[in-house]
RNA sequence: GGAAGGUUGGCAGAGCGGUAAUGCAGCGGAUUGCUAAUCCGUGACCGGUAAUACUGGUCCACAGGUUCGAGUCCUGUACCUUCCGCCA
């Protein structure tokens, strides 16, 4: 959410965003029910002060004096009905309006309609040359038995994996060492349930504009989450922090589910793109301070390139475009792992910079040490290790000939040392 | 699944229809020289205003209702605690 005096200040910057971004919203007709509401505010409250007026003078009233204040009373009331129900349908329209308009993007996103303009702004590694014909990530696990993919779509229908014996325990070790990174680096391991109330996707922004792309449990009413971001916003949600607990650095951990919707006939086999997987996810709240903020971005963005380098995975650094990039962000960079089968490189990190616009929305302050001010925080996110999409990239660039799998040394801790899997 | 109790400012805690006590903490100020004490002030949000001056409105979990007036009464919802039942 943006701030409405920032809209009302900065209006052809928000709409020129809207257009950028596209997202459809007509900001003339947000800013005339502003305006509208705003005066029957102003009455209302004029309203409320006449009312305050009279029914604290009425219990020391008696008779006629007192009859003639209860009836004056009423007629204000009467008043204040009609401006009330008026409000009741230009509030929610006004909300539903304020909650979809997107975040102004830094200066240096570039400008374009959808995926296809977002800008490679540097490659890492080399995509290995293979002297005998790669399989892809499918065929590796089948040809070692490390999953069952047939049996489990029986189960679980399609989307859904297993991983068996040894890329099972993988999975499990690049948890555990995305873990130690993270705790290295300050953040505080934090495991969070994926079953959330409607408001947590509000606070982060993916409702009311994503409800597709989220399972929803009529009889529970709760919504299964895609992300641990989503509980992590949400944790300190009307709050107000003292500055000296800034910032908060979650090294947050959950299973994530989405519907992938708008992705039929996609990456339907393997494992780049399942209904259900585990993530470490790195998150941040911080104070709001945008050089502090692009301090704890490179963090999340450098985290995440470690670990791709600490698997030897060749990889891009992506800069998503003003269309690609989401409503709230302020600044987006993917990272894509080179995928021999595909010989492309596919998504295996999002690294984004929110500013202010899901503690907005979430309504997390923190009080100012030198003014006392009461503002609101600043919170990122990037991916921590995401599986088993990142698997797909790890079979595919550490085949051997004979269908084994290398494992990178950085790895072996967690793998009991083993060179192969 | 059933039953009972609860939810008030950062924390503790009064309040049983007349417009939110009090204590502690934090922050700001004043004062006294005795390593600290005392006193005063201090919530959030939205308006009016040049204004951190002054001033008005809203906020007692949330949403409705009754009433001239609701923290207080009624209804629904959420959450917490305890007990019973069921169960991987």
């Amino acid at each position: 959410m943006l701030d409405i005096k920032f809209i009302r200040e900065n209006t052809s910057l928000v709409k020129k965003t809207c257009e950028q971004k596209n997202v459809d919203i007509d900001i003339d007709l947000m800013l005339k029910l502003d305006r509208e509401i705003l005066a029957i505010n102003q009455k209302l409250q004029d309203l409320r002060e006449q009312k305050n007026a009279i029914t604290s003078k009425i219990p020391s009233l008696k008779d006629e004096e007192k009859k003639q204040a209860i009836t004056e009373s009423k007629d204000i009331n009467d008043k204040i009905k009609v401006y009330e129900t008026e409000l009741s349908t230009k509030q929610p329209e006004f909300d539903d309006m304020m909650w979809r308009v997107p975040n102004i993007p830094a200066p240096d996103v570039p400008v374009g309609k959808d995926d296809s303009e977002n800008v490679v702004l540097r490659r890492e590694g080399t995509p290995r040359k293979f002297d005998f014909e790669p399989r892809d990530h499918y065929d590796i696990l089948e040809m070692n038995d490390w999953a069952d993919f047939k049996r489990v779509a029986k189960v679980c229908g399609s989307r859904s994996y297993t991983l068996k014996g040894a890329a099972s325990r993988l999975e499990i070790a690049l948890h555990m060492y995305m873990m130690d990174k993270l705790t290295a680096k300050g953040f505080t391991m934090i495991t969070v349930p994926s079953m959330v109330k409607e408001e947590a996707l509000y606070g982060t922004g993916h409702f009311p504009t994503g409800r597709d792309d989220v399972y929803y449990l009529p009889k529970e009413n709760l919504y299964l989450s895609g992300t641990a971001e989503i509980v992590l916003t949400s944790l300190h949600r009307d709050e107000i922090l003292e500055e000296n607990q800034l910032p908060i650095l979650y090294a947050g951990y959950s299973p994530c589910f989405r519907s992938e919707a708008g992705s039929a006939g996609k990456d339907v086999r393997g494992l780049i793109r399942v209904h259900q997987f585990m993530k470490v996810e790195q998150y941040v709240i911080c104070k709001a301070d945008l050089a502090e903020s692009e301090k704890w971005y490179n963090t999340l963005l450098e985290t995440a390139e470690e670990v791709l380098k600490d698997l030897e995975l060749p990889y891009q650094v992506l800069a998503c475009c003003t269309g690609d990039m989401g409503a709230g962000k302020y600044k987006m960079y993917d990272l894509e792992a080179w995928t021999p089968s595909q010989n492309k490189y596919r998504e295996t990190h999002s690294c984004s910079n929110l500013l202010d616009w899901q503690a907005r929305r979430a309504n997390i302050r923190y009080r100012e040490n030198a003014t006392g001010k009461v503002k609101y925080c600043y919170t990122l996110n990037n991916t921590g290790i995401a599986t088993p999409r990142i698997l797909a990239p790890f079979l595919e660039n550490h085949q051997t000939a004979d269908g084994k799998v290398r494992i990178p040394e950085k790895l072996r801790p967690y793998m009991g040392g083993k060179e192969y899997l």
